[in-house]
DNA sequence: ACTGAATCCTAGCATCGCTAGACAATCTAG
DNA sequence: CTAGATTGTCTAGCGATGCTAGGATTCAGT
């Protein structure tokens, strides 16, 4: 069956070009313009196609999200050191506010404490968590103390896109945590 | 004018009405509940009644942001010390989500950084500045330092919430945490 | 060429925030 | 005490939203 591979090829690819879309769309003019008519609109396809792909708009942004912790992975593992690691998140999420948003803001599908917390979650966790590693003391548990470190970040991240903290003093904040960490 | 005074009186208590009714009813279903035709049936009152009170919907959420600030100011200035602070905070968060979610998730009119910034919202952020102090190190700045540590209680506040952390070790976190300060 | 399946669209449902316009209640002035 | 103006309130409706049913169209295998 040549054509059962071809047909399956052109899903995939439609697939890919609604999750980009609706990417592009959410950092051009932020989420709340992502609808499924303006998607539609924009994927040139009506509006039931998209349910053929993804049983509602929400698995959308999940789609959205994933692809972002995977890019988030490789720009922490890109980064050495943990003074390194805590810039590049920030960075990551101040250049791609609305990829960020999806991923650990906005509600979605991702799963995170389960057996099914996609394998990018994981990975980017470790990165966070061989940075942290080498400043863990005494009898202080790794996995919480980097639950600690990005939350921090996390916090430093949203407060900083939503206007709620003064915003010179960014590279401030995020060497303040990182001394803390590591003296 | 008499009746002027109880005119406005009844304008006033209506207006409370309704705040209070929104955030009963984020707290019981969730801020997607807190639609203007639930509201208004809850209340007793058509739709237009709401935005004779209010310019829109966000207004309203804002109004119950700013009753939230005011009591989590006062549970901040009930605790003594670092460590109270940041137990006294993240219990707040957990125990009002929903009032949480409206004070420092959700888009709101409240301005933070600028001149009509509410003076309930200075007042918060001057306890846990007051609680931060004691322990700001050689030239670091003051402010600077207590966002830090706030952005760090939001983060592990609003991952918490949303599942993003492993539900026990919560206290373990808060823990490092503040030692991460006090020492 | 024919049949069955996969694909896609038009049209519509219930609900959303918000508003215009009509009606009723209340207050003010003579 | 009544006439007129003001205030309060509602019904009805607009343009959107996410999502779905049903029929038309295209394609695949025989």
């Amino acid at each position: 069956m040549p054509s059962q591979g071809r047909r399956e090829r052109a899903r995939e690819e439609r697939r890919r070009l609604i999750v980009q879309t609706a990417r592009e769309l959410a950092e051009a003019e932020g989420w709340e313009a992502v609808t499924t008519r303006r998607l539609a609109e924009k994927v040139d396809y009506s509006q039931p196609v998209l349910y053929s792909h993804f049983p509602n708009m929400t698995a959308i942004t999940t789609a959205v999200a994933l692809e972002g912790v995977e890019e988030l992975t490789v720009a922490l593992g890109e980064a050495e050191g943990l003074r390194e690691v805590a810039a590049a998140y920030l960075r990551f999420a101040e250049e791609h506010p609305a990829l960020y948003e999806a991923m650990f803001v906005r509600r979605t599908d991702l799963s995170f404490g389960s057996d099914e917390t996609p394998a990018a979650l994981i990975a980017a966790f470790g990165e966070i968590r061989q940075a942290v590693e080498p400043f863990a003391r005494d009898g202080v548990d790794v996995e919480t103390l980097t639950e600690v470190f990005w939350s921090a970040l996390h916090g430093q991240a949203t407060l900083n896109h939503t206007a709620r903290l003064r915003p010179d003093h960014l590279q401030a904040r995020a060497d303040i945590l990182v001394t803390l960490l590591t003296t």
